[in-house]
DNA sequence: ACCATTTAAATGGTCTGAGATTAAAATTGA
DNA sequence: TCAATTTTAATCTCAGACCATTTAAATGGT
């Protein structure tokens, strides 16, 4: 007896959608090339309307296309950027309801490692991005004003890490930082003490970067982010017991 | 005279889905909740089956929900995994055209730090997985069978991050492994010096992890990967000069 | 009562065709 | 020349129908 294993049924919109998926990351069709309107695509491929909306929407959600409605509307190549996976990771933190302190521990491991490929590929521009971020931060601290500080303070390590010019470790961090934003901006562990701690350490990381020492980087970086998570451990102990905490 | 900026007009589709998101992320609906069929999530809504179809679309491909087809069919919550990452991160870095050795400079970064969580937090079951792992990887490279040790190198490092129990590095490291697989399989690297090198690296990060020692794991790993890299580097030079090598 | 077979119902998948809405381009008028 | 108006090309949304698939229920034979 032939026994088959269970058939793939791949639907319309799914298999038009990685025809064109393919065609786009080929470079067959490139960034800014218009698609044919929607009711070409359709008849072109033998599909409905409907299949091929679906098709495109499902590209749309992939970052690789933009749709405009109007005259000279339709869908556009785009390259997909980071956003796209800041959303993922997004969705999977609090859908999989990482333990914040995952969350830290993923940020901490990292930023050193990026803090010593900034040193070592970082330009004048990075070095004046990085120090606008700080030079916010030190405004918001002295005025009080703690959320603004908290904001200035993940644009600070989002700067640092963009100083390396990886784009994947930036998209990492750019990822995970919106998470650690939404958690942290109203915890407690942001003391005069704390903050004016932060500013010491971000100046040393900053030198280090300034001079290219990347060893020097890295590990200055790693004390920096070692502390922060040891801070929101106690804060965390010290206010709700043992309760996990969860995003 | 009143101005007013560009307004955003939301698209049914999308209205209807960012509601049933958030239902679904806040835990109103939890994993294996099963949804309205189409017809009457169209009715609830007011609005047609086309446009909520495109709404579980857009889920659908966040992970959020899978479809069944057929009498009992319809959708049902799931708990989005690190897929939709894997997905997110492979189309970013085709669609960036992100250079290969920005990839290993993640993977690199990634993987010191997270030897040494796994050498924190690693089970019984942690170590046997990753042992598992290097005796496939010692048997395909005695056999002369470079693809599956090529495939087997991957799976012990991500095995590696595995044992660290952090699921945000695992879904890293699992995405751009993904990437570096396709890059690495035919490559020349893979000599029979270079294996065994690999091999001997290995059993010492092994040790390292068993013993608890996170500091000795993650500098071992550390030199393993920066070794890797070099590897791959010198062997880019040899054969092809300075032509960039992009995946 | 039990098992195999057939039938029916529920559900997603697809198609067709028609407006409604939007935004750029063409036209018109002063 | 330029501003207001009209036209037009495209997406957006809807309604309704039919198809395909899966499973539950009904049927019937033993």
């Amino acid at each position: 007896m032939l026994d088959i294993s269970p058939v793939n049924v791949p639907k319309a919109a799914d298999v038009l959608a990685d025809i064109l998926r393919e065609k786009i990351l080929e470079g067959e069709l490139d960034e800014g090339a218009d698609l044919p309107n929607e009711r070409d695509l359709g008849t072109q491929s033998g599909l409905s309307r409907a299949s091929v909306r679906e098709a495109l929407r499902i590209l749309e959600g992939e970052g690789l296309i933009t749709t405009r409605l109007g005259r000279n509307g339709g869908s556009a190549v785009v390259r997909p950027s980071s956003a796209t996976i800041e959303r993922s990771v997004g969705i999977f933190i609090r859908g999989q309801r990482i333990r914040f302190e995952a969350v830290l521990e993923a940020r901490a491991a990292i930023e050193p490692p990026s803090a010593r490929f900034a040193a070592l590929h970082r330009t004048e521009a990075d070095l004046q991005e990085i120090r606008n971020s700080h030079t916010k931060l030190e405004l918001a601290s002295a005025a009080g004003d703690v959320s603004g500080y908290v904001r200035a303070n993940l644009d600070w390590h989002v700067q640092v890490v963009r100083a390396s010019h990886n784009e994947l470790l930036i998209a990492f961090i750019s990822a995970v930082s919106q998470s650690v934003y939404v958690a942290t901006d109203l915890e407690g562990f942001n003391s005069v003490d704390v903050r004016n701690a932060v500013i010491r350490a971000h100046l040393r990381v900053m030198e280090a970067i300034e001079a290219g020492d990347g060893d020097a980087a890295a590990r200055r970086m790693g004390r920096h982010v070692a502390a922060y998570i040891s801070d929101v451990r106690q804060t965390q102990q010290t206010r709700d017991g043992a309760t996990p905490k969860e995003l």
